[in-house]
DNA sequence: TTGCATTAGCGAATTCTTTCGCTAATATGG
DNA sequence: CCATATTAGCGAAAGAATTCGCTAATGCAA
C-alpha cells in the first residue's frame, strides 16, 4: 500500500508545495493558475497529481468545505533540508562544505546574505571551539 | 534526435558519473563493481546505461580500444554548479544565500570547512565591496 | 428547479528511467 | 585453432512520473 515511504517530492510535486507553501492553502483551482505561470499543464493534471500527493501524503486536504482546501504536509525548512542533505550526499560525497563553498563561488549572493552567512559561521565556531 | 539537451543526469547516472569522476577512466566493468558496491544491479544493465549516457553526450567512450573505456563528458564541477543552480531554482527561489545558510545550520561542517568558507566570505565580501 | 459552469475523480495513455535476457563479437589460455 | 570467458549491443519489459479525456458530483444564477 504506502510504496512510497521515505517520499522525495518530484518536479511537479515540488511546484505544487512551492505554491502551497506561499500560500499556506489553497483549491485545486488556485494552485493550478499558480503553477500555469510556469508550465502549461492542464486543470485534470494538477487535480490528479494533488491526489496523488495526498496518497503518498505530501498534502493534506481538508473535505469539509468546498473547493476542498491543500496544505503541504511537511513545512518548507523541512523539506529543504531534506532535499539538501539529499544533494550533497548524492553529489558531494555528504560533504556539506563543498556544498556551500560551491554555491557561494558559483553564483553571488548578496551582501546581506553573505553577512548572515558570516555570522552564522562565527556561532558555528564557537559551538565547535 | 537529440531529444535531451539540457540533461540533468538521473539517479544512476549520477552514481556513474560519480565513479568516473574518480578514475578519469574506466571500462564497464569496473563501473559496474564500483556501483555495485552501492546498488544491487546486473552488468547489462550497467552497459545499458553506458549506451544512454553516450546518447545523451554525458559520457565520451573511446571504442579504439579493448575493452571500451568511458570518460564522463562534463568535469564535476561543471555539473555539480549545474545541480546546485538547479536546486537553489527549483527550491530557494534562487536565493544561494538561502541554501548555504540552512546547508550550514542542518548539518554541521567541520572545523576546517569553517575556516576555508570564512576565508572565502572574506574574499567575496572584499569583491563586492 | 433547471441548466450551465466549475470542481472532483478515475482509468488509461504517454514519456522517461531502469532493468535484463539473449545474442553477437571479441579476447585469452591451453 | 578451439573452447571458454568476457565484453558489447539490442529490444523489449517493468517501473515511475506526468498527462489528459471523460464522467460524476457539486455549486450557482436565473
Amino acid at each position: 500500500m504506502a510504496r512510497h515511504s521515505s517520499t522525495q517530492p518530484t518536479e511537479v510535486e515540488l511546484e505544487i508545495l512551492r505554491t502551497l507553501w506561499d500560500q499556506s492553502e489553497a483549491a485545486a483551482r488556485q494552485i493550478h493558475d499558480s503553477i500555469s505561470e510556469n508550465r502549461e499543464t492542464n486543470y485534470s493534471t494538477t487535480v490528479k497529481m494533488l491526489a496523488v500527493m495526498h496518497e503518498k501524503s505530501l498534502v493534506k486536504r481538508d473535505d469539509s468545505v468546498r473547493p476542498i482546501l491543500f496544505r503541504a504536509a511537511a513545512s518548507q525548512k523541512k523539506t529543504q533540508t531534506k532535499l539538501i542533505k539529499n544533494v550533497v550526499q548524492k553529489v558531494y560525497d555528504g560533504s556539506v562544505g563543498s556544498l556551500v563553498m560551491q554555491a557561494l563561488s558559483s553564483k553571488k549572493a548578496t551582501k546581506e546574505e553573505l553577512a548572515e552567512i558570516r555570522e552564522l559561521i562565527e556561532k558555528l565556531d564557537q559551538e565547535q571551539k
